[in-house]
DNA sequence: TCAATTATGTCAGCTATGTTGACCAATCAT
DNA sequence: ATGATTGGTCAACATAGCTGACATAATTGA
């Protein structure tokens, strides 16, 4: 058997800061961040895995009752965030190919919850917002994540969505925190 | 404009528990629960999206230089934790179809990756494990991972990690969580 | 014992969403 | 003017999900 495939692995394998962990201590020497056994690491991996799962499924779920699929609610859910947003700033923030992108914004733009104007500053840019049918559907889809949301935080408490946010912040790959340091100023890091 | 598109709407739109946040605060009143603005709670819907995308990342790009994707990953990741599972147990765990399944665990086996040994108690199960070769695939994948969560957890502590395990396990639907529970007695809820 | 159920596998075919690479038109900036 | 940028388009392909039908072997229950 490898090393790490029993589920009750229980040996450090990070050498890490040592900062106190929630549970109680077996031995001496500086605290061993008892938050960091493989079993705690293997937890948080699962977590994400069925935490992403059942956060989209509910979505997902209303949207393929209108024909439409989770990369058409990613679409929607950031230029309802950003109207006005170019295309590249889309393609920027989902990293799929423009390719991806054109198939299934024609298809929001041909059903119209999706409209283009002509850039002003830039007028080969076509900037994107939502039409009225696009803003009832991204309300509704938001609406049922944000509630999920809601759910989880208060019956959590403030410290645990601290806790929350800052270590989904510090999965973050560097160049995609420091984005979203832009977007919630004094909430990221 | 619908009322939520504002990125800066800021009413909390779920009365709930008055638990007291982490910013301070200006009204009167039991805590109004301000991580429960509308700016918080897409805050952590976009954390989930670039979290999880981060997450997976570094090991999407090892899986598919050798020509696997990630719906292997999972396979061998389950049955690295589980070694002995059958088929009915692992598709309770993935939520996909017999068929999916089947395609991505025949080209594992036929690469070595998983064996298959028929059931004592049952000879119409396939139980199934991890060969050699296996087991040395998931101990890279769920290294890399661990690794990150490692650093995460270390960069921000024991008491963000409760918070950031208690979130996660409220965000799931209800019979995942029950799941989970078992598996991680004393760590989820 | 025999019928129903279960566990697993397989076939054909469909859809959604990602990929590459090539190419084009309009526009912008130097 | 010319080269770079923005955006769109086409063909072709891969992965990974789906449905529905059907087969085989083993188990279970009346």
């Amino acid at each position: 058997m490898s090393p790490e495939n029993t589920p009750t692995g229980n040996v450090p394998r990070v050498k890490s800061a040592s900062i106190s962990g929630s549970a109680p201590q077996s031995s001496s020497g500086p605290l061993k961040g008892l938050y960091l056994r493989k079993q705690d690491l293997r937890r948080g991996i699962e977590l994400m895995f069925f935490a992403y799962r059942d956060f989209t499924g509910e979505a997902d779920q209303m949207l393929s009752n209108l024909g439409l699929g989770r990369a058409h609610h990613r679409v929607i859910y950031f230029v309802g965030r950003q109207p006005g947003m170019s295309v590249s700033d889309l393609l920027a923030i989902l990293k799929i190919t423009k390719q991806s992108l054109s198939r299934v914004l024609s298809h929001l733009i041909n059903a119209g919850y999706i409209q283009q104007t002509q850039g002003a500053r830039d007028k080969r840019q076509r900037l994107l917002s939502l039409t009225k049918k696009g803003e009832a559907l991204e309300a509704k889809l938001t609406d049922l994540q944000c509630r999920r949301f809601a759910a989880a935080y208060s019956a959590r408490g403030g410290a645990a969505v601290d806790g929350f946010v800052k270590v989904l912040s510090s999965l973050l790959d560097d160049e995609i925190r420091a984005d979203l340091r832009q977007q919630y100023p004094d909430h990221i890091d």
